[in-house]
DNA sequence: TTGATTGTTACCGG
DNA sequence: TCCGGTAACAATCA
């Protein structure tokens, strides 16, 4: 169940295991043997992550840059080797892990110039300590576009996806169509607070949690959420209604999420 | 076999 | 220029 959440997980974790290691990279299927010719043998100096992008930087200054879009994942295991499950675009392993990469939808090397254009693409990740929430506030306060389509919009602030959404404006109170200029500066940090709560445990659940003081299911879905892809709400027993926000579906209680009503302009 | 999916980008028209 | 819609791509599972 990849996400921005299991993203920076994987990128913290790997951190620990591939950093001051020489690597040996491959691609099992061929589909990058470029970028693993380019990487094997080379020193790992750092991994990091902004927002849903995944970067190792190497000694040599490649930089792999790994997005794992809507359907890829990141798996890792102790040595020894075993046959690659599935898709395995790119394999990298270190002298006592291996990590396999299944169906990124980026999986290229990057220039620092590369690096730096990405980082200034894209908008401040809400899990990083260096974020600037003041750059995703401007951009929300002088937008009509709906709240439910700016948290989720990379370029505004990066690191919430399709179920955050849901969920972070259910708990906050904040209908999804809410144009952003009507979000106040207490409401918008209160986005902003939640969002960064929800991610830094979903890191540390590898599982998206959103309800308080529950731990991952058992089951092989391991999210505990409150709205999404529900009927009802868990607070007032309401139907839950879902409709789409940039073509991605959304829940919304009505009731417990109000849409407020304009202010009359007065005479 | 079909449909749905925790994402993003390019492109086009208004 | 901005905004919204659509297609394309990716892999897996029920």
């Amino acid at each position: 169940m990849p996400e921005g959440h299991t993203i920076h997980r994987a990128a913290r974790d790997q951190h620990r295991i591939l950093v001051g290691q020489k690597l040996n990279v491959s691609s099992p299927q061929g589909r990058f043997s470029k970028e693993a010719n380019l990487l094997t043998g080379q020193l790992c100096l750092m991994v990091e992550a902004f927002g849903k992008h995944l970067l190792y930087r190497f000694k040599n200054g490649h930089v792999l840059h790994i997005h794992l879009g809507l359907f890829g994942r990141i798996r890792m295991r102790k040595l020894p080797l075993i046959e690659p499950r599935g898709a395995v675009r790119i394999r990298l392993v270190s002298n006592t892990h291996v990590i396999d990469i299944n169906g990124p939808t980026i999986c290229q090397i990057l220039t620092e110039t590369d690096v730096q254009r990405l980082i200034d693409r894209i908008g401040p990740d809400v899990l990083r300590s260096d974020a600037d929430p003041e750059l995703a506030f401007n951009k929300i306060n002088k937008s009509k576009a709906p709240i439910g389509r700016l948290i989720m919009d990379q370029h505004v602030m990066a690191g919430i996806g399709n179920i955050y959404r849901s969920e972070i404006l259910w708990r906050q109170a904040v209908h999804p169509e809410t144009p952003g200029k009507e979000i106040d500066r207490q409401t918008f940090d209160r986005i902003w607070d939640d969002a960064k709560a929800l991610l830094t445990l979903g890191v540390k659940r590898n599982a998206i949690i959103t309800v308080d003081g529950i731990h991952p299911s058992k089951s092989r879905y391991r999210e505990q959420v409150n709205i999404f892809a529900k009927n009802n709400c868990p607070t007032c027993r309401g139907a839950i209604r879902r409709f789409e926000i940039s073509g991605r579906k959304t829940f919304v209680c009505e009731t417990c999420q109000p849409l407020i009503k304009q202010i009359p302009r007065s005479k």
